[in-house]
DNA sequence: GCCGTTTTCGGCCCGACTGTTTTCAGTCG
């Protein structure tokens, strides 16, 4: 059983156990340690076997440790399936549906035998619910509404979504004169690769104006919620916008608070407890009187002596007791990317010449760029056969003659077989500045079978940087099932590299692979895998995943000067 | 159920909004 299999147990029993009318710091225990393990690089069940001691992991003591090992030992987990005995387990995704808590849930179940969604919708159908008390005609008709919307998509979009109906809505508030400042924080801030709604903050002194501002925004499908300082909005995309109004003076917290993680702001609570003071939303308090000097972010983790921390880093990862060391690391930059190692043209499956690619890559301050198409086995995106690739070989030497201040490379992005062979023989191979690799076919192999065939792509000499190096997209195709610690590993041994893909469906090396490729010491590329111009802007998605994944400008092929590039390129 | 420079017990983040209530519980972020 894997993390994420394992973190998915505890928040279930979490849920049930808060439907039971558990202790509800039990209950927290139970989503914390969830969280934590979720949150590993490392599979639970390897640190197990190592001998690791779980108990060292933050939120897991004696009890959930031995737990843990249960399940990973036994493939059981006892007190969820006691729990499950006692409770139908699909109560879990009525908690989805907003209106609906712990309490309430409970009283559906005891009182009329509700335990799923479907029979919520036929106990409303009845009439059944309003003889419940707490169960009014708006609540019913809330929930009524989500139940007929539950069958469309209300997943979390993706970042790059999230952007662009994000922006747009920033803009026209920014317009509005009660508005002094604004800013999207929350996962977006952080940079998450999906987004659940949009937390936006406005500074203003005329809170009624910017609120009103904010109804009025012609996307605006429904008003969910609206007080004085706080309203919450549905677009018409189906996202979820909430608004958080704070005098001026406030911003600064309110900006901390709004940007989370909830996980990362609970333990800066904890430090301010421990100091006699309060955080919330409005500042640091101490005793009710606000503290001078809480202003910005910045002053106001100084006054609990640390530095700025970046919001990319709060996830409540280390962050904090990184912060306290002094050994946050120095995030990468967009303005640090030297170059772009993912590129196709139009040969294959891109649509602009290399001419253009190259000129587009110079215009973005680039000092190389390479040209990556797909080869021949992959033949929906043409794909180029030996012969085609060298007569491209032969452009780019022409090209590198006429094109002057950028460095144009040669590579290609080459299928890895089903066998774990690569696509292109080996005189081809040795022919360019370096091979970008991938999967393209056989998703659903087991995972030891998946990852023995990346392994032996990499014992190819010519194999240099292992490309979206799981195959997810995002809310499309989950990631096909692969042991990236032993992946990274093997890439260590052979100075191999893994690329962040920065289209914002791929995004992989995950957050927390990048972090993990970053302490095995595994240098990685963060690459657009554009197919236009255009698409080179995708670069600072992958600069905002590698960040959440800690990754420095040290850590970066493509933040290496060429001369320095062309040697981690080499391989002996 | 976890945790500890207020340490082995007694804490555990905190405020806004809704709806149903008639002073507040439940939910949410």
């Amino acid at each position: 059983m894997h993390n994420s299999e394992i973190a998915e147990e505890f928040y279930r029993l979490a849920e049930l156990l808060e439907i039971e009318g558990a202790n509800s710091f039990r209950v927290r225990a139970y989503r914390n340690a969830a969280r934590t393990i979720e949150n590993l690089g490392e599979d639970v069940a390897r640190m197990l076997a190592r001998g690791a001691d779980l108990t060292d992991l933050p939120g897991i003591g004696k009890d959930l440790a031995g737990k843990i090992s249960k399940i990973v030992n036994t493939g059981h987990f006892e007190l969820l399936e006691e729990v499950e005995h006692r409770l139908p387990a699909s109560l879990v995704e009525l908690s989805t549906i907003p209106g609906l808590g712990p309490k309430r849930i409970k009283c559906l179940h005891e009182e009329l035998g509700i335990n799923s969604p479907a029979q919520l919708a036929e106990a409303i159908a009845a009439g059944k619910l309003e003889e419940l008390p707490g169960f009014g005609g708006r609540l019913i008709a809330k929930i009524t509404q989500t139940l007929d919307r539950h069958k469309k998509d209300q997943r979390r979009v993706r970042l790059a979504a999230a952007e662009s109906l994000g922006e747009d809505l920033l803009a026209f508030l920014k317009h509005a004169g009660a508005v002094r400042q604004a800013e999207i924080a929350g996962s977006y801030r952080r940079r998450r690769d999906t987004v659940g709604d949009l937390d936006i903050v406005v500074a203003s002194d005329w809170p009624a104006e910017a609120m009103a501002r904010f109804i009025a925004y012609p996307k605006v499908a429904e008003v969910v919620a609206e007080g004085p300082t706080r309203a919450t909005v549905l677009l018409r995309s189906g996202l979820q916008a909430d608004l958080r109004v704070v005098e001026p003076a406030s911003y600064g917290a309110a900006l901390l608070y709004f940007t989370g993680s909830k996980a990362h702001n609970i333990a800066l609570r904890g430090m301010a407890a421990k100091r006699g003071l309060k955080l919330n939303e409005y500042g640091v308090f101490r005793k009710r009187r606000p503290l001078p000097g809480a202003a910005t972010e910045a002053e106001i983790y100084s006054l609990f002596d640390l530095p700025y921390i970046e919001p990319e880093l709060r996830e409540d990862r280390g962050e904090i007791e990184a912060a306290r060391a002094r050994r946050l690391p120095k995030l990468v930059t967009l303005d640090d990317i030297r170059g772009d190692l993912h590129v196709h043209t139009e040969a294959s499956d891109g649509r602009d010449t290399i001419a253009e690619i190259a000129a587009a890559a110079k215009a973005r301050g680039y000092a190389y760029v390479a040209i990556t198409d797909h080869t021949h086995h992959l033949t929906v995106a043409n794909g180029l056969d030996p012969a085609r690739l060298k007569r491209q070989l032969g452009e780019i030497d022409r090209l590198r003659e006429s094109v002057h201040g950028i460095h144009i490379l040669k590579s290609a992005e080459i299928d890895i077989l089903d066998d774990g062979r690569l696509d292109l023989p080996d005189d081809v191979l040795k022919e360019l500045d370096f091979a970008v690799c991938a999967i393209h076919s056989q998703f659903d192999l087991p995972r030891d079978k998946q990852t023995a065939r990346i392994l032996r792509a990499m014992e190819n000499p010519y194999f240099t940087i292992l490309a979206h190096p799981t195959g997810r997209l995002i809310n499309a195709r989950d990631a096909y099932d692969v042991d990236i610690e032993q992946i990274l590993r093997a890439a260590k041994a052979r100075g191999c590299y893994l690329e962040i893909n920065a289209q914002p469906e791929r995004l992989d090396l995950t957050d927390i692979h990048a972090r993990l490729a970053k302490e095995m010491g595994v240098k990685v590329a963060i690459s657009t895998d554009a197919h236009s111009t255009a698409g080179l802007d995708y670069m600072r998605y992958g600069v905002g995943q590698a960040r959440r994944g800690w990754i420095e400008a040290k850590d970066v092929l493509n933040c290496r000067p060429w001369t320095d590039l062309k040697r981690l390129l080499a391989r002996s």
